[in-house]
DNA sequence: GACTCTATTGACATTTTTGTAGATAACTCT
DNA sequence: AGAGTTATCTACAAAAATGTCAATAGAGTC
């Protein structure tokens, strides 16, 4: 019998975060809202619920701190695609770009989770993207301002909700799971050719 | 002085899990599902939470039949708007309808709660309304099951995003509220007229 | 009016979740 | 190596949320 010696990581502040906002975003995204206890985050994050309170002052920042990051992450996603593309293919980049994130990165977690508990207004940073969208790649497409918008809000809307109960809903009809994500993409797809020819 | 005598409102067991159901669920639209707690929802529903636990058994329960309740009111509205119509109008009907009860109702709030918390499988209601709807005003409309799904699929996924984040999706671009919404019925109801015209 | 039944309740008990405090150990700098 | 800083931990405390129980009070029946 041995004495085992009391090994601590010892991390920085931000690493420290880091590992602890990460470790909360896997319980958000894989066992829901409801299960960023602080101990449950505190045991993911594999150190004590004291060293969670340490960093973040209470578990209410951690989730708000979550949130923050998360929807960084979303606008970054969707705004390095717009970016970086071809001007030719840039619409239909984003509009994969946009159910990438909303799907696969728990975007739409994300942001049934704000507008469930009322705090979609932590969402400028979206409105900033959208922007971006509207004035750069559909502006050079020769759609008005207008319209892109009305483009955008179905767009993101329609994302939201593949990206949320898509996969579920297509269980539920007997379909493989991605079969709604495929049908919205190219319905999404027809949708804007349609729009591009007036 | 005087000793107040203490009235007491007694209900018929059916009226008074009603009562608290319907106290739940105004709690949870207008406050998202964390606020679900014993008391709250007590307190909404102008009686003890020891009634609560009388009628419940626990809060669990009490969730899980609100959630019940709440897929019926939705499975109800939609058969009923798909039933009762003409055959012409179906289809658009159907369409408002699933607007309506996805947005108004709660319903996507309902089905992202049911998402989120992974209880996605009592759904199985909405499998039924759904091959109704397919086998019934689609395919008088002479389109196939294959197809008609993959529409299901989307209308249904849309009607979700736009029945969750519409609203604040359009105050975040400066529009108004329900500007979200009307561009994706549009949206919607020109797809299905591509569709029709095969 | 007395009796029965049970929905309702206040008070208590338990469990869960969050937060606090002092001691300890890992790291940096000298 | 020694000292200072502070991230981390254990143990404890507080608060919140859920659940239990015996007593009370409506409403119907005899």
């Amino acid at each position: 019998m041995s004495i085992e010696s009391p090994r601590r990581i010892r991390r920085s502040p931000e690493a420290a975060r880091e590992n602890i906002l990460s470790a909360a975003q896997g319980l958000l995204l894989d066992r829901g809202p409801q299960a960023l206890k602080l101990v449950d985050v505190a045991k993911g994050a594999g150190v004590s619920h004291a060293t969670v309170l340490h960093h973040f002052g209470s578990i209410g920042e951690v989730q708000t701190a979550l949130m923050e990051q998360m929807i960084r992450q979303l606008v970054e996603q969707i705004l390095t695609a717009e970016r970086s593309d071809d001007p030719e293919g840039q619409l239909e980049s984003v509009g994969q770009v946009l159910f990438d994130a909303f799907e696969s990165a728990g975007g739409a977690r994300l942001a049934a989770w704000l507008e469930l508990t009322g705090e979609a207004r932590r969402l400028t940073l979206v409105r900033e993207a959208v922007g971006e969208v509207i004035s750069g790649p559909m502006a050079q497409k020769g759609i008005s301002p207008d319209r892109a918008t009305n483009l955008v809000l179905v767009a993101v809307s329609l994302a939201m909700g593949v990206g949320l109960i898509g996969r579920s809903l297509a269980e539920l009809v007997g379909r493989p799971p991605d079969s709604t994500r495929e049908a919205a993409q190219a319905f999404l797809k027809a949708g804007l050719a349609a729009a591009l020819q007036e």
